[in-house]
DNA sequence: CGTCTATTTGAATGTACTCAAAAGCGGTGG
DNA sequence: CCACCGCTTTTGAGTACATTCAAATAGACG
């Protein structure tokens, strides 16, 4: 239950004093999930920014078909939310599930207003923070427009080795937007070569 | 040659006085391109972020088999770079283009740090113009990964209407995804019905 | 141990691509 | 003003990539 890792987190892109420090602490939350929780449900609105002190979560859509789409992953030291609905206060479209029993620090939407007001800094942060983001998403859709499956499964193991080991086949096949047989097929053929 | 606009835009978030604008206006360059003028090549540093002060472009990226994949289109009071290649100085993986003869605004990556410190509020402007992109090519992610072809072409008529416009088939293709011929036959699907 | 879910396998199908050729369209120069 | 050039769009046939469905096998967990 530790916050040595949030505070970590933070200061790879600001300093912060110690009274900044016990500022931001006293606004965030602390929350022990077990494995399969959904913290984050379609329709809810989505109230927090979570950031993985221990364990992972998974950000997913389904479509009116049934069809799961994983948005992404965050394993320790990630943050993950349903930005969209999380900034505009609508219902969530996704949602957020425990991979593994997790520990979560979350920050509300209400909290991030203070924290902004107060520790103007904290604007910076984000920002960054949201320019990883974009900037890794933009990445992720040429590769999605231009790599057959196969190129995309090989470039995901690279990527993100930590996520290969944590997840289910049948995950990373909706992350990649393909089926988990056809996965399946794609790792069989790998292998006989 | 007005920059009004570019004020309003920045006015969409923050409040700047005279001062600020003037500062601002201070560290902009003012270009004007051609129809068909790379702003930007593949393997150059990116240098700027660009404002479409009028006309239009285009960002995309060529693949090893010559294949495009558009990666987004800026019509006027829209912002536009490379933006992993902007923040970390690397070199180019998309081509930016004028499809339109078009007045832009350049802000440099030396000239925003300056402008962060300088008149902090920016901070807050580009991390709110960072999360919106962020949104944006989520759910650009989500539509990829759960619609077919004919879905997402769609959605790009309902979403962007002044794109569909602007920019040519083979453009929107390149969106999307797909083949010039196979965005051609959806075409003629939809009008069949 | 039994149950539930994940993974594999294979056949049939569908979606989208490749290649080639024709038709359309816009700009440019004579 | 028209003829020509280059590029975009259309068309169609053949093919490749990926899905669906069903069933068998393997693993995980209480």
């Amino acid at each position: 239950m530790s916050q040595d890792l949030i505070l970590k987190n933070i200061a790879k892109h600001i300093d912060l004093d110690k009274e900044e420090e016990t500022f931001f602490l006293s606004l965030i939350k602390n929350k022990e999930v077990d494995k399969k929780t959904l913290l984050l449900k379609e329709g809810q609105i989505c109230k927090y920014i979570n950031f993985v002190n221990t364990g992972a979560l998974r950000a997913f859509h389904v479509d009116k078909t049934d069809k799961e789409a994983t948005i992404m992953f965050a394993l320790q030291d990630w943050w993950i939310t349903d930005m969209y609905c999380f900034l505009n206060a609508k219902p969530a479209m996704v949602y957020i599930e425990a991979i593994e029993d997790s520990n979560i620090l979350q920050l509300s939407k209400e909290n991030l207003e203070k924290l902004y007001i107060k520790v103007p800094k904290f604007e910076r942060f984000f920002r960054i923070l949201m320019q990883n983001a974009y900037t890794r998403e933009q990445l992720r859709i040429i590769e999605n427009l231009t790599l057959t499956a196969e190129q995309r499964y090989e470039h995901f193991l690279l990527k993100y080795p930590r996520f290969a080991k944590a997840v289910s086949q049948k995950q990373i096949a909706s992350y990649l937007g393909i089926t988990p047989e056809f996965l399946s097929a794609i790792r069989k053929n790998k292998t006989k070569r």
